[in-house]
DNA sequence: TAATCCCGCCACCTT
DNA sequence: AAGGTGGCGGGATTA
């Protein structure tokens, strides 16, 4: 905080002395912070010599310049959000910055003309060292509710590189969920705050495809045939897991590729992959192996791949010593000792505190949930498309392309907080049938938010809340009245985002996964069904809104919300009455304040403890002393369904909550 | 010579 | 059509 605070000083400061510069923002420039604009103009012999344009005389090389730089290149609008977050900062790898300052300094004192020839090291341009570069640009672990955006233009400017570069960086921390598209040249940057979760899912994901088996086969028949190379890619063994996989040559996407290759070491004995190895699995996926080029290119996209994850110190170069001789291979130094899964799939999370203060205890509440974490987040998503009726345009077509990561969007909830979960409450039996989480994120990602932006951050604290507060009032419950409306969850828009996610899961790795889902979901459906039944006052109960958090990850649009039918609102209960129930700032509003039209809504709230001694399995509703419950419309259930889609204006009440930050109210 | 991987072309996708 | 993405592999650099 401190640190963001320091920036932002920094920021204002050199905003308001640059008001001279007045730069064209220029693509490809690499008048970043490694350059030396004074004394190296056009030659500029260092850095990525990629097609530049004039870069501006006579600036003064210090660490904000080149921030001058983007901020006059970036649009005022831009800038003013970019100054809010503290984005623009000079990178403060201390090891590349003396490296490259040591680089730089060697250039002033040759000639320009002697340097030419000399081009930099290949390392000063490695994509590792720039990975590295990147993530010093944003904190480990960012306050949740500071939503830092990236750039990639800006970013790829800051750095001196082309956009190109950042792709290969960014795909792969997408792959683990440490950033995510948000639009088109933007991402989001979530940090490693659910990293463990995200490598625990990744863990049991391979599991699921026998990858460790998959490895010892290989390196089995490496001892037998000299060549591992040249017998049989497409080998017989793995038949039940092709078949169980329906190869489809998606995989080629990097992120993909990048989270096989992390499941490769996650559930590798020794922690050691060796690159032919995981090429050679990641060929037979898909399929087309035994082509010695496929091969080469593969490798060469994990090389890629594996430069990032060193930087991001997940990994690290090694050598193992073979018959043959030695081999380059990496090693796996990143959390996560995932072992003691058993055979169901429910891992015991053996976290430590390695993933950040938040993850202290997680328990017992986790491992239940995480049986089908890691099974049914993907299809989840799925199902809600196939059963959401809304079909508002959904603005932010955050790509969800990755059944993984679609996932793991829900591994933030508890571990970040560390509280169990109620197990014996009314919602949560009915949000959480079979002992599961799942409708929060669900919730949060088709609703409120973009899938794979906010998401996250949405789901975990409507879980967080639900479960943490000791005397944990639901403090907000939405409910449809529709009792076609899927249960427990929200009607989420059409977005393509599920067809990209549905897209990605059909073609392979999880459409084991999604058929197991599937079968859980039937499952679900029928207690749901049961649920409601013994208890219609909850019929119709659908999500649970996020309350922290809320002006981290939600981004409630009047638009959005009523595209959506969002019928009902809750209001937080007297304990709860310091923590925020929405918040957030709509587009365009930033007085403070989140409105939210409302009509015909079921609503229920609560003041008091909703925990019980009740079993999951026998719901209580008096359990929960809801301080009101009703209609917010006059004309009850008059336009409840989710078939009755409402236009904002025709939308009921204007609610207006005070705006309220993370801890403020 | 093998290991690495920079670099940017270019096809495909989005806007 | 223009711009955004990212697969891909030639060939240069390093080990």
């Amino acid at each position: 905080l401190d640190l963001n605070c320091f920036r932002a000083v920094i920021f204002y400061t050199e905003n308001i002395c640059s008001e001279r510069t007045i730069l064209t923002p220029l693509k490809g420039d690499v008048s970043g912070f490694l350059a030396r604009p004074k004394a190296f103009t056009p030659e500029r012999v260092h850095i990525t010599p990629v097609k530049q344009t004039d870069r501006p005389q006579g600036d003064p090389w210090t660490p904000t310049a080149n921030l001058k730089m983007l901020i006059s290149a970036a649009s005022p609008d831009i800038r003013d959000r970019e100054m809010k977050k503290s984005l623009f900062r000079p990178i403060e790898n201390e090891k590349d910055a003396t490296f490259d300052t040591c680089q730089f300094d060697n250039i002033d004192d040759c000639t320009a003309d002697e340097f030419e020839k000399q081009r930099p090291s290949r390392k000063l341009k490695s994509l590792g060292l720039l990975c590295q570069k990147f993530l010093a640009l944003y904190p480990d672990y960012p306050i949740s509710t500071e939503k830092t955006t990236i750039s990639l233009d800006e970013v790829a400017a800051n750095l001196g590189v082309e956009r190109r570069r950042i792709y290969d960086i960014v795909n792969v921390l997408e792959s683990l969920l440490l950033v995510s598209r948000v639009a088109k040249n933007q991402y989001c940057w979530h940090g490693r705050h659910k990293l463990s979760q995200t490598l625990e899912t990744l863990h049991n994901m391979g599991k699921r495809q026998r990858y460790g088996e998959q490895m010892a086969q290989i390196q089995e028949k490496e001892l037998k045939s000299r060549d591992p190379r040249k017998d049989g890619c497409l080998s017989e063994p793995h038949e039940e897991l092709t078949d169980d996989l329906e190869l489809d040559r998606k995989d080629k996407s990097l992120r993909i590729m990048s989270q096989k290759f992390v499941m490769l070491f996650l559930v590798s004995k020794t922690k050691i992959v060796t690159l032919d190895v995981a090429a050679k699995i990641l060929i037979e996926e898909s399929q087309d192996a035994s082509d010695q080029s496929k091969f080469k290119t593969k490798v060469r996209r994990l090389y890629d791949i594996a430069n990032v994850l060193t930087s991001l110190g997940l990994i690290k170069k090694i050598h193992v010593t073979e018959e043959r001789g030695r081999k380059p291979a990496f090693k796996w130094i990143g959390p996560g000792d995932f072992r003691s899964s058993s055979d169901n799939g429910s891992a015991v999370f053996e976290e430590r505190l390695d993933t950040g203060p938040q993850l202290a205890s997680c328990g017992k509440q986790k491992m239940a949930r995480h049986s089908s974490f890691n099974v049914i987040p993907t299809t989840t998503v799925i199902q809600r498309r196939v059963n959401s009726a809304p079909s508002s345009p959904h603005q932010a077509k955050g790509r969800c392309e990755l059944p993984a990561v679609s996932a793991l969007n829900y591994s933030t909830a508890v571990p970040s907080f560390g509280h169990p979960l109620p197990k014996t409450d009314l919602l949560y039996s009915a949000l959480y049938p079979n002992g599961v989480m799942r409708c929060p994120p669900t919730v949060s990602t088709g609703l409120l938010t973009q899938p794979t932006d906010s998401a996250p951050f949405s789901t975990q604290s409507s879980l967080v809340y639900f479960s943490s507060l000791p005397p944990s009032p639901i403090f907000m419950v939405c409910g449809k009245g529709a009792p076609q409306s899927a249960y427990p969850r929200v009607e989420g828009p059409r977005s393509p985002t599920y067809t990209e996610a549905e897209a990605h899961l059909k073609s392979g790795v999880l459409k084991r996964i999604l058929i197991e889902e599937q079968e859980q979901e039937k499952e679900q459906t029928s207690k749901k069904q049961k649920i409601d039944k013994a208890h219609p006052g909850l019929n119709g109960l659908n999500f649970l809104v996020p309350a922290s958090h809320a002006g981290s990850g939600l981004a409630l649009s009047p638009s959005r919300l009523a595209s959506v039918a969002v019928p009902c609102v809750v209001l937080p209960s007297t304990a709860l009455s310091s923590f925020p129930v929405i918040g957030g700032t709509l587009p365009g509003n930033d007085t403070g304040s989140v409105n939210l039209k409302i009509s015909s809504a079921h609503f229920l709230f609560g003041a008091q403890p909703v925990v019980s001694s009740r079993s999951p399995d026998r719901p209580a509703c008096q359990d929960i002393p809801a301080a009101y419950t009703g209609n917010l419309q006059p004309e009850p259930d008059s336009s409840c369904g989710a078939d009755n889609p409402k236009s904002p204006e025709s939308m009921g009440r204007s609610f207006v909550f005070p705006r309220m930050h993370h801890e403020v109210s």
